[in-house]
DNA sequence: AACCAGGAGAGAG
DNA sequence: CTCTCTCATGGT
């Protein structure tokens, strides 16, 4: 695909989303919902000092609890909700690793039937914390999509079939597609 | 001091 | 399906 040679020519590569966990992944998915990346690693680095990165620690955690350890992420009335109900997800299958063995269509309606996951969070937990072929389509990525032609359609699905289509089906090229706009966009807002 | 940041849900048209 | 409102904190 043109447009990722060019990013990764202009930014190099991003090596993306450095966690100490794939659940850890997970919940920064969830954290960074319309919020800076910023705000994101306060809240992680407080459930880490905490002990409460893990789903059993948050699936059991009170709910005001919770909410107070993630408020620096903001939305934290529905993003602690969403995340214990994430956590007993992953208990309920025999653990994160085990529940990422799944077929890919299969866990994305199971994360999508989570209140607080919808396309974009969940193909990015599939994608950075699963290794799941698949490619999150955020605003940045719509807006790219729309300013050069590459998709007709503005709809999720259609955008996201069409980077699938132009991109080699290769899970790290995948995820540095995705930091590469995100990166291109924050650094050249006028352009994007 | 208004504006936006690595969205999602609910409701209306 | 598209548009609009709400959710909430922290940085410019």
């Amino acid at each position: 695909m043109e447009l990722y040679n060019y990013l990764f020519s202009l930014l190099g590569r991003q090596a993306w989303w450095p966690a100490d966990s794939p659940f850890e992944v997970a919940v920064g998915a969830v954290l960074t919902q319309n919020v800076s990346w910023k705000n994101v690693e306060k809240s992680i680095e407080t459930l880490k000092r905490k002990r409460m990165m893990s789903p059993q620690a948050i699936a059991k955690a009170k709910l005001s609890h919770l909410e107070s350890l993630i408020k620096a992420s903001g939305f934290y009335r529905r993003k602690a909700r969403t995340l214990k109900e994430l956590s007993k997800l992953f208990i309920s299958s025999g653990g994160v690793g085990e529940f990422f063995e799944g077929e890919t269509a299969e866990l994305r309606k199971k994360l999508l039937s989570i209140k607080g996951i919808g396309p974009e969070t969940a193909d990015s937990i599939l994608l950075y914390a699963g290794g799941h072929l698949i490619f999150p389509v955020d605003n940045y990525t719509r807006r790219l999509s729309k300013k050069f032609g590459i998709c007709s359609s503005q709809n999720y699905e259609a955008i996201r079939q069409c980077f699938e289509m132009e991109l080699p089906k290769d899970v790290e090229v995948y995820k540095e597609m995705h930091a590469l706009i995100v990166e291109f966009c924050k650094r050249f807002k006028s352009e994007c």
